[in-house]
DNA sequence: CTTTAATATGTAACCGGTTACAGAAACCGG
DNA sequence: CCGGTTTCTGTAACCGGTTACATATTAAAG
């Protein structure tokens, strides 16, 4: 429309237009070197006449830096990305770094280093559990790649920093919650899925409170939830059916207690006074269905800001705590047998 | 650690290893040249045992092109954005494009074009709801920058394809539902944000179910919803205390149907025999609280594939289709009165 | 008023690919 | 066996910035 012709305007047209050297032009772009006043308004005005916009792509090959953080997750279930989200980039786009996302939801978990998040395309990544292969992490640990793992510690002999929510205590004492406050002796306790470590943590901290409490460890009482309704749901079904005896459930995540409501209702269950449920996670939904739901609230936002934060802190100097565990707490609604 | 030297490896390294000139070696990475075979087998020899990757950004800066799309949100509330990106970032991904995130929630809706997701550094871009300005957009759209809109339509003189859902028709409908299945003739409409079109484009479906009625449209009957549960639960509890008399509340969205739920349990009424509630988006939690809320399902995850689409053929070959409607369906559950 | 040190600019060589163009090799019909 | 294609391969000039180093300018010192 304007001019006609395709060309870009550079750098060098406007170090002609301003009757300097490229150089100039580039220490005025990036203020990185003394100038005086004089040149320093020719060029403002040659690049305001010209409407130079710097090309990006040819500072980043010449410097060697992107200025982008990439962010590798599996799949976005559930409400635990937005906020996750929202807190990475509230720190990244603070400092000045734009977000690549790449998702494994296609194609499964990547078991090869993603070439369109590697070094060239991004200074660092930031790399949920279930979405990169431990090859493919390898591969990144090996030409030391900056990369911070979130929900999902390193694989033996890779020692690359993580942050994750603190599981173990705050599931210890949901389930102390159930039996001290409300005299649940038979607690059901719905999995994850089979090597995730929130799962895990949870499990043993169920297990502790059983523990310390006493009460052997009862393996019919455990049952797949794997973060799913529909799963949860079939679980609990069974148990019922099985004539197995149970007064509360603690289930490994909100969804999962979602399913855990559906199956008792439709048996006549009330809850909590039949049974009580309790959740982990804090989902939007938690506090809207009925009665609503007593669980754990994970900060998920200040885990995505920390985990953010930590990136680009190796990126700047190398350095990291190599976990971060971001603290959790219980909150109290009706499910569990409060607030009546 | 292998080499100790800092230097990458080059195509040119590549091209003196296996005797060959720079051409034939980029001419084998990117497969748009016949090439004798036996020096592809040198290249190919030269390439693995030189551990080579190619330089994007040098690849980036010669083609100028980015292979990298944008996308540009306010912000990510509600269950809006995890299908949303689902559907785009299955196009996107399938045709090898990079997608780069930015989010104006810091900010605010952005004035100025911004520059990390401008020209050079993506090769087109989406636009959801106000995430930009009038102004920006104008920016990009004069230096004809690919750009689909996603749930808003383009300012008067820029013609900007856009894709949203199908808002009139099913209002028109859910809330024809309301008076002949139900028999409701007094109904609330809860409005959302001032200049949203999605808000505007229900309110309009909701004015045109009356008309066909004879119902005559009430002034009183329409109160803010703000897409916000708090906002929704105060209009509907003035409503009540002014004494306005109403059956049936039909939410510009779930969110605000919740704080419809929250209000209407604390002034004792009951949903759906003292008033019938309906919302629109059937977010996640919808088919949880009680009762189930009937709405409007928009299939999100087909507008982001549709639009990421759209963006793909811009800039492929510059058309588009200048409006989308992605089709919605209502789907009953109880609060309405069905399925009792 | 030189001599020397400090500072501001400019020149040109990078960064690491792509690709227009030209030259070489292989193929083909007559 | 020769000119005319057709098909491969190589050379070198880009893409548009940055920056080491050289040079011009100016200030400080002697």
């Amino acid at each position: 429309m304007t001019k006609g012709k395709k060309k870009n305007t550079t750098i060098r047209d406007v170090a002609k237009k301003a009757g300097v050297s490229v150089a100039s032009v580039s220490r005025y772009i990036n203020q990185n070197a003394p100038l005086s006043t004089s040149i320093s308004i020719k060029i403002q005005a040659a690049m305001t006449e010209l409407n130079f916009v710097p090309h990006i792509m040819a500072r980043r090959l010449a410097t060697n830096k992107t200025n982008t953080i990439g962010l590798l997750v599996a799949d976005l279930y559930g409400d635990f990305f937005p906020p996750m989200f929202h807190g990475i980039e509230s720190v990244t786009g603070e400092a000045g770094f734009d977000l690549l996302i790449s998702s494994s939801a296609r194609t499964g978990p990547r078991t090869e280093f993603p070439s369109s998040l590697g070094p060239h395309n991004t200074d660092g990544m930031l790399v949920f559990w279930d979405s990169l292969s431990e090859a493919g992490l390898h591969q990144a640990y090996e030409r030391d790649f900056p990369i911070v793992l979130i929900h999902q510690s390193p694989p033996d002999k890779m020692s690359i920093p993580c942050v994750t929510v603190e599981n173990k205590a705050a599931s210890r004492r949901i389930v102390e919650h159930l039996m001290e406050a409300h005299g649940r002796r038979r607690i059901v306790f719905l999995r994850g899925p089979d090597h995730n470590e929130d799962s895990y943590w949870r499990e043993t901290g169920y297990r502790q409170a059983l523990e310390m409490r006493g009460i052997p460890f009862d393996a019919e009482l455990v049952a797949p939830g794997e973060f799913d309704r529909a799963v949860a749901e079939q679980s609990i079904r069974n148990l019922l059916s099985r004539g197995i005896v149970f007064d509360a459930v603690f289930a490994c995540d909100d969804e999962s207690a979602a399913g855990v409501y559906s199956a008792l209702y439709a048996a006549g269950r009330t809850i909590p006074n039949d049974v009580a449920v309790v959740g982990f996670d804090d989902q939007r939904f938690s506090a809207y269905i009925n009665p609503p739901l007593t669980t754990v609230r994970a900060h998920t936002e200040d885990v995505g800001r920390i985990a953010a934060r930590q990136l680009l802190q190796i990126i700047h100097d190398g350095t990291a705590d190599s976990l971060t565990l971001v603290p959790t707490e219980i909150v109290f609604r009706q499910s569990c047998g409060c607030n009546p």
